[in-house]
Formats: structure tokens, C-alpha cells, sequence
DNA sequence: AGCACGCCGACT
DNA sequence: GTCGGCGTGCTC
């Protein structure tokens, strides 16, 4: 006889608590995935068994026994922690946590598995010859494959510089070492090549791919595999970090910097933490891997958290595409309206009769306008939280979406008194359009969401362009992520500005990112690329710093200014969204928890919190959202977690309550 | 959440 | 009388 604590698959807050009942079956261990009778009806539900007991330290009246166990699902006890941690670390419930372990569907019973990728071409399947850099990496990472400890390092390669024969490397070492290897790749349908390579060289059999159009059946039938030990390793996007895999050796983050590598949806977890939580218990490695590290991870490697390991080189060779940013401003001066400059316009046409390709960026994440002068590129901002206003055309108003501050838009610029202050973001539409205008006789595709929603045309689109039939591709930032087309001999960034001004902290860093990025498509094959910025303030560091290749100079500026504002890396960020029918509640409560909560920690330092304000999606299926950001320092992450859940519990678990609270940590999306 | 209990008004 | 509305309390 024993006793177990279970987690009911309730989906509730009032029953998120461990329910004790009476166990015979010796069969049950952590992990066991059961069926609990529940409640006065005593309905069967499904409960997970997180504790054991041979007695109990207090009787229960009304004891209950388990009715049966489930053979086929189960946790183990490394995702049972796992999932406790995750409760407390992403304020969510236990059972939140429990679903992304476990798979949803029922077996497909259509016969035979398919596996989507199995006709992959194979790849010589010994090692390849590494450079000098490359060995440096592997034999750095390898002592602690081999003596099973854990570490976690930041490998900032220069794009093209051969992290993905990194990555296989040290899992070819993890698998020989007898242990399993989780590969995490920011969009599974943007990097088929990815998983070609790791196919041809391990074998489909050795690999399961969790694929996003995988159908509940399928995916429950590769669950199966994993978790029977079946596979070695695991490759697909963020969900694949929970992947049923024991015996983990290594778990690598490809451009760990990218925005989908955190959850927006409950539990809305930032996957390098879970796999980082996942490695410790496993004595296993993370490779977190990217040209462009995230500000946190390269804070991380300098405060020692994290060990940094740097390729300067690329692969083959090739020497880094020129990078030029361009003034608009001139442009502005010498007449010129068009959306193209001289320079870009010039560079095309010379690629264009050279039968080289080119590929455009913008960011059509601009829906927000920022007011900005294109005479001398004075740009709105707000003076405490250093983001872009964004413009509100009804009251001609310039707003802070950090904390709510506003202002009326002056006439003329505050800073050369010119009448070119306008709101700026919109006609980027227009691109296309004037882009087929300009060259009639080439061919222009477009590519970004709205192309990528109809399944397929993704891959007509990027064939297509592969094969040279197109000339000018048009693109978000969908296009810069990983693509390798070698007759590219210009990438243009239409305007720089808009990613550099959208309302978020992070705009800076997304900027940076952005021309690197887009810039590593340019030069592959034999011609050196060329990239052409094209900006209002191309003196602004990120775009200087992009131009030059230099990392650590725009590592170094940013860190300035987040710490003096204290942004991440320097606070954790708690994005608090209330969400009403009525607006005028939804306004109401949020400024009510701001209130409990600067009485509940304790902290008279209302500096901290920003807003209550319009939250950036401001009206969602008929609910208003308001929300108030709190900046968490050091050492106030216990605190905060505590009483903002507890004022979270109080609300959502109130049935008089007309609002919800939800809660996001280091929220990625301000948009 | 989901269900039972129970205390009130409206109805065959 | 008694059917059923929903406010309240509880789930090992």
C-alpha cells in the first residue's frame, strides 16, 4: 500500500494542487500518467502522479484509490521537476506544464508510421574536415560530453561560419557517448535543409522531426518513438524541447536569438530556460548558437553564466559582403521622394544587367508609425522608457506604448525646425509596386506571412527564385533566416528605420539583427555581395555597427543604454495585461494591481512599473487590454512571482470578476 | 471548470 | 406543493 500526489487534468486554477489517493498498483512510479476518480460525481479523470508516499504524514477523510494506469503515457521524474519549476518559474499551472510533455492525439491506427522526411538524400556520413575554428569548438564542448557535465556555451559564429558541422559534430559524440541529442531550429518550414543534412547524416531512423503540420495522430505516434527510446535525436521547433527523450547529452538552440524560440501562449516559456532546466537535470550540454547572439545570452557568456566561443571565419572563405548605409536625408535634399535612393537604384540596375539577383527587405511590422523628420532624422521618443512614440492619428498625438505618456505632435522639428516632421511607416506596401514600375522587363516575387500562410508556395516561391527565374525578391524577415542562394550579388534594406523604431526596447538589437542577417544572404557563391541600407539615421550605432561586422561595438552600446533605462539583460520584464469587456474596467483594474502590487512587495518605487496603457493588441475577440510592464532587478524575482501570482489566483479564480489577469515574463512581441 | 447543494420566486 | 433559477462551496 501506498499513497501518491497527482495532478488532475482539470483545466482550472481552483484544482491546481496535488490530490492524494490510495495506490495498490506497484506499477505506479513518478511520472505514471493515472485515472482518478474526482469530485462529488466522482467522474474519471486523468491525473499525473508527482509524489509517493508509503504513508500519509496526516490523515484525509474521504481518501480515494487510483482506478488504473496508464501503460503507454508517462512523464519521467527529470520532466515532473521540470514541470514544477515551470509552475513557478512562468506563474502557470501544473497542468500547463504537464501538456506540453505529453502528446494530445490518439494513435493514428492508419497501419504503417510515415515519416514526412524519409526520402531524404544521404550525405556522406562520416565527419567532414573542420577548420582550424571549427576543431577548436568541438574539442572545447567535447570534455564535458565525454564527462557528462553540464555547461552551457554561446557559439557566435559569423554567418557561413559552419556552426551547423558544430552541432553535428558534438551529437555524433553524444550519440557514440550512448546518450540522446534534442536540435531546435526557430521554424521548422524554413529549414528543410537543416534537417536534409542531419537526415542524410544519422539516418531517418535514428530521428524524429516534430513537425508543425504534423497531424495529432502522427504526432502522438513519434511521441511513442521518442519516448520508447527509438530515435536519438529529436529535431523541430520550440515545442521539441519537451521531447520525451531520456538520457539527454546535448540540446542546441540554431539562431537562438530568433523571437520564436519564446512562447506567447500559456505557458508562455522561453525555451533556451527550459532547456537549459532540462540540460542541468541530464548532465547534459546547450549549444546556443546564432551570428547575431540576443543581448541576454552575450550578458550571460560575460558574466560568466554561459561559455563563449567565437568563429570569426567562414566556411569557405568568402570574404563578408561590403555593407553601405545610405542617407535618405541626401536623397530628401537632392529631390529625390522615391522610395528607392540613386544608390540603390544604380547598384540593381547594374546586378540586374550583370544577371545577378537581388532581394529587397522590408519590415511591414511598421503598422505602428513613429514621427521622425526626414530632413535631419530627429526621431520622437520617450524620454524614460528611450522607445519611438508611436502616432495616433485621431488626436494627432505622439504616445508612448511603455507607460502611456503623451504629447501633441509639433508643427516643425524641435531640432532643425524643418516642416518635414511627419509620421513615417506606411507606403512600404508600395514597394512591389514601384519595384515592377522601375524594371518592367524582370521578374519581381514577393515572399512574407501572407504568401507563407498557403502551404506550398513557400517553396514555389523560394524554387523559383533558387532556379534564377526570378529576379528581384521581395521580402520580410522571413527571407533572411538561413536561405542560401549563391547568385545574389545585392540584398537592399529598404528602410532601416522601421525596424529601428518600432515601440519596443528591443527595436535597437532587431535592427542589428535584421542587416547581419539579411546581409549573410549576400556573397555566397563567388562575387562578393553587396548590401545597401537605406536610412534616415545611418549614423545610429546599430547601423553602423552592422556595417562594419563589428559585434562587440554594438554588444557594448546597447548594454550602455539598457542599463541605464534597465532593460534585460540588467531587469526581467513582467508584462501584467488585464482584459475586460469594458474598456473603462479593463483601465480601472489595471491601475488596482499596479496598486496591490506596490503595497503587496513592499517597494514604494513606482519607477518600476510602467502604465496602466492600451496593451499593444488593445482589443481582442470583444475584450479590452489594458496592462502595466514591471522591471524586475535582481534579486526580486521570488518576490514578484509570489505576490503577482497571488493577485493573479485572487482574480481568475474569482466568479464575480468580469476581467481576467494573464501574465508574461520577458514578453518578446510588443507589437 | 464542473458539479451538487440549497434557498428563493413562478407555475401546473 | 415543486420545478428550476443561479449563488456558493468544494474537489484527495
Amino acid at each position: 500500500m501506498k499513497y501518491v500526489n497527482v495532478v488532475i487534468n482539470n483545466n482550472s486554477d481552483h484544482t491546481d494542487n496535488l490530490y492524494t489517493y490510495r495506490c495498490e498498483d506497484d506499477s505506479v512510479k513518478i511520472g505514471s500518467k493515472v485515472s482518478v476518480p474526482f469530485a462529488r460525481g466522482n467522474r474519471i479523470r486523468d491525473a499525473y502522479v508527482f509524489q509517493i508516499a508509503d504513508s500519509l504524514p496526516k490523515e484525509i477523510k474521504g481518501i480515494k484509490s487510483i482506478v488504473s494506469v496508464d501503460p503507454d503515457i508517462s512523464l519521467s521524474e527529470e520532466t515532473v521537476s521540470t514541470c514544477i519549476w515551470m509552475k513557478k518559474q512562468y506563474l502557470c499551472r501544473y497542468i500547463d506544464a504537464i501538456k506540453c510533455f505529453t502528446p494530445s492525439g490518439t494513435s493514428s491506427k492508419r497501419g504503417k508510421i510515415r515519416t514526412p522526411y524519409k526520402e531524404a538524400a544521404g550525405e556522406a556520413a562520416g565527419n567532414r574536415t573542420l577548420t582550424e575554428e571549427q576543431k577548436n569548438a568541438v574539442s572545447e564542448i567535447s570534455p564535458f560530453i565525454k564527462n557528462q557535465k553540464h555547461n552551457v556555451f554561446l557559439i557566435h559564429g559569423v554567418t557561413s561560419s559552419g556552426k551547423t558541422e558544430v552541432y553535428m559534430q558534438v551529437i555524433n559524440a553524444v550519440i557514440s557517448a550512448g546518450k540522446t541529442a534534442i536540435m531546435l531550429v526557430p521554424e521548422i518550414s524554413l529549414t528543410p535543409q537543416t534537417i536534409y543534412r542531419f537526415i542524410g547524416r544519422f539516418g531517418a531512423e535514428q530521428i524524429a522531426v516534430l513537425h508543425s503540420k504534423l497531424s495529432l495522430g502522427e504526432r502522438y505516434d513519434e511521441w511513442i518513438r521518442i519516448q520508447r527510446g527509438q530515435v536519438k535525436i529529436v529535431i523541430g521547433a520550440r515545442s521539441a524541447v519537451f521531447a520525451p527523450l531520456s538520457n539527454i547529452g546535448v540540446i542546441v538552440l540554431d539562431e537562438e536569438h530568433e523571437t520564436t524560440y519564446k512562447s506567447d501562449m500559456t505557458p508562455k516559456y522561453d525555451t533556451a530556460e527550459v532547456a537549459i532546466q532540462r540540460a542541468g537535470k541530464n548532465n547534459a550540454v546547450v549549444l546556443l548558437g546564432s551570428a547575431t547572439p540576443s543581448m541576454v545570452s552575450s550578458y550571460k557568456a560575460e558574466t560568466d553564466k554561459y561559455k563563449k566561443i567565437t568563429l570569426k571565419e567562414r566556411f569557405n572563405k568568402t570574404p563578408l559582403p561590403s555593407i553601405f548605409p545610405i542617407d535618405m536625408r541626401d536623397e530628401l535634399k537632392n529631390g529625390n521622394k522615391s522610395i528607392f535612393s540613386i544608390p540603390l537604384y544604380q547598384e540593381m540596375k547594374k546586378n540586374l544587367e550583370e544577371k545577378r539577383q537581388i532581394i529587397l527587405f522590408l519590415n511591414r511590422r511598421g503598422y505602428s508609425a513613429f514621427i521622425s523628420c526626414r530632413s535631419c532624422g530627429y526621431v520622437m521618443k520617450c524620454r524614460e522608457c528611450g522607445i519611438s512614440y508611436t502616432y495616433h492619428k485621431s488626436r494627432n498625438e505622439a504616445v508612448c506604448h511603455f507607460c502611456g505618456i503623451h504629447e501633441q505632435v509639433p508643427q516643425k522639428c524641435p531640432v532643425c525646425s524643418s516642416r518635414y516632421l511627419k509620421h513615417f511607416g506606411t507606403g512600404t506596401e508600395k514597394v512591389e509596386e514601384v519595384t515592377r514600375e522601375i524594371f518592367p522587363e524582370y521578374t519581381v516575387d514577393r515572399l512574407d506571412l501572407d504568401t507563407v500562410v498557403k502551404k506550398g508556395s513557400i517553396n514555389r516561391i523560394l524554387n523559383s527564385f533558387r532556379k534564377g527565374k526570378t529576379n528581384i525578391l521581395i521580402g520580410t524577415q522571413l527571407v533572411a533566416k538561413g536561405l542560401d542562394f549563391s547568385n545574389v550579388g545585392l540584398v537592399g534594406i529598404v528602410s532601416a528605420d522601421i525596424s529601428l523604431n518600432i515601440p519596443d526596447f528591443r527595436s535597437a538589437e532587431r535592427t542589428f539583427q535584421l542587416i547581419t542577417q539579411a546581409a549573410g544572404r549576400a556573397g555566397r557563391g563567388s562575387y562578393p555581395g553587396k548590401v545597401l541600407i537605406q536610412s534616415y539615421t545611418p549614423e545610429h550605432y546599430s547601423i553602423t555597427a552592422a556595417a562594419n561586422h563589428d559585434y562587440e561595438a554594438f554588444y557594448l552600446t546597447e548594454r550602455t543604454i539598457r542599463k541605464q533605462i534597465g532593460y534585460p539583460p540588467y531587469s526581467d520584464l513582467f508584462q501584467v495585461i488585464i482584459s475586460s469587456e469594458s474598456e473603462l474596467e479593463a483601465h480601472e483594474k489595471a491601475g488596482e494591481v499596479a496598486e496591490e502590487f506596490i503595497k503587496n512587495t513592499g517597494s514604494s518605487e513606482e519607477k518600476y512599473i510602467l502604465g496602466p496603457q492600451a496593451a499593444p493588441m488593445n482589443k481582442i475577440k470583444g475584450h479590452y487590454r489594458y496592462q502595466i510592464l514591471i522591471k524586475c532587478f535582481p534579486g526580486k524575482r521570488k518576490l514578484y512571482s509570489k505576490v503577482l501570482n497571488e493577485i493573479k489566483l485572487k482574480i481568475n479564480t474569482d466568479r464575480k470578476a468580469k476581467y481576467l489577469i494573464s501574465i508574461d515574463i520577458n514578453p518578446y512581441n510588443f507589437l
